[in-house]
DNA sequence: ATATTTTAGTTGACTTTGTCTACAAATTGC
DNA sequence: GCAATTTGTAGACAAAGTCAACTAAAATAT
């Protein structure tokens, strides 16, 4: 009944990341792809090649936001549309290898960052965390 | 090194915590204070009387928007801003009665929604979270 | 088989937040 | 006193979120 104080702390743990990211932005974000593509190009990382839909459902956007972004990301080179042999309605999405390379920075600043954020726990408690966030909060179906 | 996917499941969190409570806004948030202005009436709840500046670093947002929504409070009649008297430049912001009012609906309706969010762990795992998270992040000063 | 319904993705319009710059008034530190 | 800093405000713009409408393809229902 008290616990508005955890909705709390998810908030700032939040925005530590991002000004944590947006401070090294200028040195690994060379594409510029911003929050919002950074979080596409990880979750891409994550799935490999999923469909539109089960990338939006992943990330918890609404699908006309993911439609953009996607597109934007693919302007850039970082991302490959095809159509899925399967059902031609959906297209599925991928990292080109560029957008390999740009996650690998991207992998890097994150983890830097939380390590930053973490500092004041061990490295067993961060783990603890980690498993006690991934058991409340099961990924969304793949497909 | 590998901890993107902390950074993904805080992000992950965030949004449920936003969707449960869009979902039941209808039935608490009926001065209509959306997610901003209840985070600054949640914050407000913790802080007691603070310096608007006080108040923009606790959230970590910029100082601009929080003169914008906390005049959005106050024209609903849910906080007071008043003169400090120690120094001519800050205003003290603190909630009126029936910010109270609104506060407790939003405690309750945000406790309901981490309640469903945690349904998969055990309440003592809950507080061990909780508690991880507190260390990890101290709040920012208090003045 | 054909009609109806559902699903995937796109587009447009609009709102909310975030961010950055500039500024006035008050305070602090020499 | 006077420069530098701090507090809050205002303006302008960018990034995200949200919602509704729409096309095309697939699923389903009769």
């Amino acid at each position: 009944m008290q616990d508005t104080e955890l909705a709390l702390l998810i908030d700032r743990f939040m925005r530590r990341i991002h000004f944590g990211l947006q401070s090294k932005a200028d040195a690994f974000d060379t594409a510029k792809v911003g929050p919002g593509g950074g979080l596409v190009l990880l979750t891409l990382s994550e799935m490999g090649q999923p469909s539109l839909n089960a990338l939006t459902q992943r990330v918890a956007r609404d699908k006309s936001q993911m439609t953009r972004t996607v597109r934007s990301l693919e302007a850039k080179g970082l991302v490959a549309r095809s159509p899925s042999p399967d059902d031609a309605r959906v297209t599925l999405i991928r990292l080109t290898e560029q957008g390999d390379t740009v996650v690998d920075g991207l992998k890097r600043a994150v983890a830097d960052t939380i390590g930053d954020i973490l500092a004041p726990i061990s490295k067993a408690e961060e783990q603890a965390l980690k498993d006690l966030l991934k058991r409340a909060l099961p990924e969304p179906p793949a497909e």
